[in-house]
RNA sequence: GGGCCCGUAGGGUAGCUUGGUAUCCUUGUAGCUUCGGGAGCUAUAGACUUGAGUUCAAAUCUCAGCGGGCCCA
């Protein structure tokens, strides 16, 4: 069997880098650091995860809108926090044709100061809210660390929600249902993942708090695949996004964002992938059953023809197949397959045809069975589902087995992965924690957090745990 | 922010120390035979990252840019 030449659990790194180039995800030949060029499979790939995110929108009654990607630097230093938080990693444009600008305009790093003036005119009324948008674009940071495809780019395919809301506890519901919309996502994608309230430090620039959507990759290193901000009036205040309520007085809106990236498919990559390639769960698949007609000379028609009818069989179930005709040897398609990381093969052969079966094959496992022409398409459903379930279950193992939660640091240095330890609530206590574990803090858990035990640099009664890992 | 390494056809490489004709594999194209795990034969196409310097002569030596990878903060 062939396969990729460095392995994943010897150098993950590396590992990652063949696959992406191999399995024709993206090309990183364009010549500006960190703006890759998406090719069509990682492109359809990246489609298919927006389309999951955009039926979970149209769910939860959000409307997609699309903003310019200029912003005018007016617009983007009403809020002060935020300019601290961006101002040193955005692209300024200074020049239009032969003239010099008046005043600079900035490509979003993200799209809150484009928005919300103009939120401002769109809301009056009590009766606007809430109002619940968002966009899939891309925006643009510039990185000085080093680049990744997928995991740190310069220019970011990336979905954001903002919401506008009449309260504060009318913007925690919709904190409330953006977890809940992570929880469906990930679920589809087999993703486990953590929530993490981010310490005050860390949080978004201008957030009233964040939480911060973790998974663990297979180097022991955690991918932050998403945000979800409260901003509370943090916002709407400098940007004057004010509505007349029902008693006639004016208030300010309480804004939420959710923010998600082609992160995601690098985590797809990463976590479900293997050293013969990509693993796609079906709901992301774009081909989820290939099927392969093996060819004899003067059998052709027949195996086109049950491929054909197979074919059709499962478009009515609809289920995502496709007929690889291709003139080229069935070993040949295996390979290209399996690095597309199809969830399931399907071989038809005269011998098949005989017997009146297909031979099916596991993309996650490589099982192969002999299975009856007229239980096919029940039996490929029935894999599609375990092999989803098999996906989210070998990595949930790897995220529940490396996540500790331990009360000294002697013991946290011996661990892979995250590590919880009790935090009395000082910056300088967790930041010296970082430095001696060399990680980051991930942030608070979202649940069961409440902590009895002492902190372990100062000694003083911990109020919550904190979480500690190594980040990309 | 600091340091180290690298850049040769579409992809992967040899050559660089000691300057002189660029190696092999793969891929592409055309044709015939093939097809249950990367088929065979024949013909053919394709490269020294950019700029400056040293030199009779630079893929090779020096410097800078651009791009890539790694380590430390």
């Amino acid at each position: 069997m062939p396969e990729t030449k460095v392995k994943k659990t010897e150098d993950f790194n590396e590992w990652y880098n063949e696959i992406v180039e191999l399995a024709d995800l993206c090309d990183k030949r364009y010549p500006i650091k960190g703006m890759n060029v998406w090719r069509p499979y990682g492109w359809k790939l990246m489609t298919h995860v927006d389309q999951l995110i955009r039926e979970e929108m149209i769910r939860t009654d959000h409307q997609e809108v699309n903003f310019p990607l200029l912003i005018p630097e007016s617009s983007f230093k009403k809020e002060e926090e935020h300019i601290e938080g961006f101002g040193s990693e955005v692209y300024w444009i200074s020049h239009a044709g032969l003239n010099k600008l008046e005043e600079r305009w900035l490509l979003r790093p993200t799209s809150e100061t484009a928005m919300y003036p103009i939120f401002s005119i769109w809301i009056r009324s009590h009766a606007d809210l809430p109002l619940k948008t968002f966009q899939i674009v891309n925006t643009f940071r510039y990185e000085t660390k080093q680049t990744r495809a997928f995991i740190r780019v310069r220019e970011i395919h990336f979905f954001e929600a903002h919401t506008c809301h009449v309260d504060f506890n009318d913007a925690e519901k919709q904190i409330q249902e953006d977890k809940d919309i992570a929880y469906r996502l990930f679920e589809k994608l087999s993703l486990p993942y953590i929530l993490s309230k981010r310490p005050e430090w860390d949080k978004f620039a201008g957030a009233f708090y964040t939480i911060s959507i973790d998974v663990l990759m297979p180097s022991f290193r955690t991918l932050q695949l998403g945000s979800i901000h409260q901003y509370k009036d943090n916002f709407s205040k400098p940007y004057e996004i004010s509505f007349e309520g029902e008693d006639g007085k004016h208030n300010y809106c309480h804004q939420t964002t959710y923010g998600m990236s082609e992160r995601i498919l690098g985590a797809l990559v990463g976590i479900h992938g293997d050293n013969k390639g990509l693993v796609m769960p079906p709901e992301v698949a774009p081909v989820q059953v290939v099927l392969i007609p093996i060819i004899f000379r003067g059998e052709e028609k027949v195996v086109l023809e049950a491929c054909d009818d197979l074919n059709i069989k499962l478009s009515k179930e609809g289920i995502k197949s496709h007929i690889d005709k291709r003139d080229i040897t069935p070993g040949n398609k295996f390979y290209d397959w399996e690095l597309k990381g199809v969830p399931l093969r399907v071989e038809i052969g005269p011998k098949d045809i005989k017997n009146n079966q297909v031979v099916l094959v596991r993309r996650d496992t490589a099982e192969k069975q002999s299975i009856s022409n007229d239980s096919a398409v029940n039996i490929i459903k029935e894999e599609l589902n375990k092999l989803s379930k098999n996906l989210y279950e070998t990595a949930n193992r790897l995220l529940n087995e490396n996540i500790n939660r331990v009360n000294t640091i002697d013991e946290a240095k011996n661990l892979k992965g995250i590590v919880e330890l009790p935090w009395c609530g000082i910056k300088d206590c967790a930041l010296e924690i970082e430095n001696i574990l060399d990680g980051n803090t991930l942030g608070e858990p979202i649940e069961d957090n409440a902590c009895n035990n002492s902190c372990p640099v100062c000694g003083k009664p911990g109020t919550t745990w904190m979480r500690y890992a190594k980040s990309y």
